[in-house]
DNA sequence: TATAGTTGTCTATATCAATAGACAAATCTG
DNA sequence: CAGATTTGTCTATTGATATAGACAACTATA
């Protein structure tokens, strides 16, 4: 047994099921690299013992995910791992999207979902330091690295100053870009504030996700280099897809 | 209707039952303020309506959140909001725990679970910068403010130049403290990595959780001042409880 | 080519989760 | 006090979740 892996068994009647938590732990597993990639899981009689369930109960977790492409059953031969490790999303004084991600994969983007205008709110407000209720353009985005969805995230600017940055982004397809057509060069994230919670149904639409699971969300505010706020942003990262290193810039 | 609150569904046949799910949001709701403390939740019938529920379903919800000491439920009255809102738990170069919880708590402190000496694994090993299989001191440790528990860690320590240093956590309640008793008068977090789950049964234990609770998860390299690791840490928190907000230092 | 090991499918049963409706009990307001 | 509002309790029914056992289908290997 690698590390210090817990036999940790299931909770019953806790209102996820068993073979959701399973799955879970599957999941985990994999993420945290028990199992290679092309690896065989342990037979389904082994897992059910280890984790104390019936067999059944095993295989609705193994169908989830072989449903999620996750993993690949193959009859009399076992169980194999397809899905790659989490990919890990820096967060730091200077994040940025497709700098962060470099390396790890070959492919990333953000897709402009919708933009809108609307009264700012009290923390959008606070966040951009406006009076609350001045108009703010809102812009839904998406992350994709190697064609699969790894943010979803809405953020908000001052609409007076950053008038038609929806259509940079939607050409651009970066933020980065997007805000250099407005003058601003460079910015820094000012604050961070992350949680976490069970995906909503937007979520699991957004992220291809299944029901059940689990996204991390980080609240930030990017500001000029002076400290001038110019955008603030709510994101959503699936958790079993991506985890966010921490870098103190 | 207070910021983008979103009027967002609920998953069915998801493995996480909808009576979850429903206390989940309500949990987050007064996390993000939504409700005051001590304010009537909104009345069986109308939270029913709006998560397209049964009545049924949300007093299962409520019972839970009742059972957790998060709501109170008064006959002919109403339902009530008892908890407080996330704390929140910076994370940066310097990050202690009670030094970051200050103006927010009027008690904290950490308790020392277990220790033990084993010989480390592969990811303590390249944390601590160790041949694998060397002799580390693992400490098991809970963090407490105003009697919740708001985190729950496990601690490595290269054994030979930290011999003792479970005595000196048990005695002094502050990994800072007992690090000055081995010369080490400061340290910087070198690295953090950050991702959630559900938590496990030892969790659930270990921090009074309900099942199907979220956990944020940190793994951390702490250092001295010239580079030199000395503590490898994974630490979990409740995401009902804590948040993480994150100083670029 | 047997045989052991594995996944796939079927039937049956018990428990949990969710819906539905009705009414009691407590509280507040006019 | 009367009526409206709200939580508490009960019964009944349906579907999802979980267990149990048996056997088929497929694969690898001795």
């Amino acid at each position: 047994m690698i590390g210090q892996q817990v036999a940790d068994s299931i909770e019953r009647r806790s209102g996820v099921s068993l073979w959701r938590q399973i799955a879970d732990r599957i999941l985990q597993a994999i993420a945290i690299g028990d199992f290679a990639e092309n690896a065989a899981l342990p037979p389904e009689v082994a897992l059910a013992e280890r984790y104390g369930v019936n067999r059944h109960t095993v295989r609705s977790a193994i169908s989830a995910l072989v449903q999620e492409g996750v993993l690949r059953a193959e009859q009399g031969r076992g169980t194999f791992v397809l899905s790659r490790k989490r990919l890990s999303y820096p967060i730091g004084a200077r994040t940025r999207f497709s700098a962060g991600l470099q390396g790890q994969t070959s492919e990333r983007h953000i897709v402009l979902l919708s933009s809108s205008i609307e009264p700012a709110s009290q923390r959008v407000a606070e966040g951009l330091g406006l009076a609350r209720g001045a108009d703010v353009m809102r812009l839904e985005t998406r992350g994709e690295a190697d064609g699969r969805s790894v943010s979803r995230a809405a953020s908000w600017f001052d609409a007076r100053r950053f008038a038609g940055i929806d259509e940079a982004m939607a050409q651009t397809g970066s933020i980065t870009a997007s805000l250099a057509r407005f003058g601003i060069d460079d910015y820094l994230r000012q604050s961070t504030v992350l949680s976490a919670r069970h995906a909503d149904a937007a979520d699991l639409a957004d992220l291809d996700l299944q029901p059940g699971a689990i996204v991390l969300v980080t609240v930030a505010v990017n500001v000029t280099p002076n400290g001038q706020p110019i955008q603030f942003s709510e994101s959503r990262f699936p958790a079993e897809r991506v985890e966010l290193k921490l870098s103190a810039l």
